[in-house]
DNA sequence: TAAGCTAGCCTTACGCCGTAAGATGGTCAA
DNA sequence: TTGACCATCTTACGGCGTAAGGCTAGCTTA
């Protein structure tokens, strides 16, 4: 904000440009203004800078994506080595809610990116770390990885696609939608969405809970060497 | 393609624009070319018709994009209700996975779009009402659906992500990966690349079918109307 | 049969987007 | 002082979603 404004003249300390600052600032304008606005022009715009300038330090704008979603990982924090697998594994994956819902656009920016940066790559070294040394086989490290993730993704993917700006928002929408249905056409859905007492910040806390905790209890190491 | 052509003249027995036909071509356009090649123009060209003539059946491209979701909800087969809720289930789970396979736009698309139609409503009532019957309890409900449905999303998210157009083309990518890394600077993710004999189609079926029996067997009803 | 209406399609145009190509100008070594 | 370099800016292009309005075929009505 203060160094590059929009002079020219003068020449004032501008910060000079970087691969890294320009995806920092990717990462600010998506949380604030939504993925829809992150182009390169709103790119530039806080850095003081010309659309044009941002290719002399990312190859485009996918290169700035990748950064983003490796930005993200990095976020998350690393399952702790001083507990037993299963509350390791149940710290970081709750870290790694708290970053997703920090940055909404996250996972889907994830699906249909493959090329991992160097976060993404010692993220997913440490939890397949902790599995092994907890007493997991490889194929069973494969099996509980792909398991605990696929929940972690698919419940913010569809924590995320719900408008919880406070629970009165989520009842009018939920109203709404109960009000145009011919009253009995989808009896068991009205049932579930009235009974449900939506108060989304804590409920939606307990309910990727109950999951976690369900998976993880039915996961079980298989190989001898028990801590 | 044989009835508008680009004809006005000689009145051609054009068949009438409806949104239901909007939608499907935009289904088969997007399932065609990707959805990133999803466009007006794009989907109206099979249609013999501009872009804008869209407008007359549709309320925006938004409006398409909710057809479509439902479109594939209405693709996935309903719990059949002449078994127990957890074989009921597991059909139907495996259904949306194949579903969601076939149009590999429809997991993102999925978020970020809260104007749910007729097929989705229809679906998620027959869920719940299959985990009702099968005697659990409101809240229970609740908690199977969102961890059955976060697993299948979640699931099919991670797969798509992956290039699995035969596994020659994952090997090439996961080694270009392994091969760019500082040998060991990721042990574990190395050694579960490496050990995991990558056949695609199968072993991706083997691995969701871990996971949803996992967690099928670990979820129960909490009332005491048994079957 | 003829007049007028309307539904459904088309044409044009606008302001966005990502980015190719090349001009500009500030910095620094010689 | 000169000259080269290179980060930045300017301009421009094709494609996007869609606002505004024009055209015509075929139906309604007298």
């Amino acid at each position: 904000m203060r160094q590059g404004s929009r002079s020219r003249r003068g020449t004032p300390p501008r910060t000079p440009l970087s691969r890294e600052r320009v995806v920092r600032t990717a990462v600010a304008v998506a949380d604030e203004k939504g993925s829809a606005a992150l182009t390169m022009r709103a790119i530039a715009e806080p850095l003081g800078v010309e659309a044009m300038s941002l290719y002399h330090h990312v190859a485009g704008k996918e290169d700035i994506l990748d950064g983003m979603v490796d930005a993200v990982f990095g976020e998350i924090d690393l399952p702790p080595r001083d507990t037993d697998w299963k509350s390791a594994l149940r710290h970081r994956t709750a870290s790694a809610r708290a970053v997703l819902r920090r940055h909404p656009w996250a996972v889907s920016l994830m699906d249909s990116r493959l090329r991992p940066g160097p976060a993404t790559l010692r993220h997913h070294d440490a939890v397949i770390g902790t599995l092994r040394t907890g007493g997991f086989s490889v194929a069973m490290a494969a099996h509980a990885f792909s398991l605990i993730d696929s929940y972690l993704y698919g419940f913010v993917l569809q924590e995320l696609s719900l408008p919880f700006n406070g629970s009165a928002e989520l009842d009018q929408v939920a109203g709404a939608i109960l009000r145009e249905m011919p009253a009995d056409a989808y009896p068991h859905l009205a049932e579930l969405v009235t009974q449900h007492a939506f108060t989304p910040e804590y409920d939606y806390a307990e309910e990727f809970s109950f999951g976690l905790t369900l998976i993880l209890d039915a996961l079980r190491p298989d190989e001898e060497a028990g801590s």
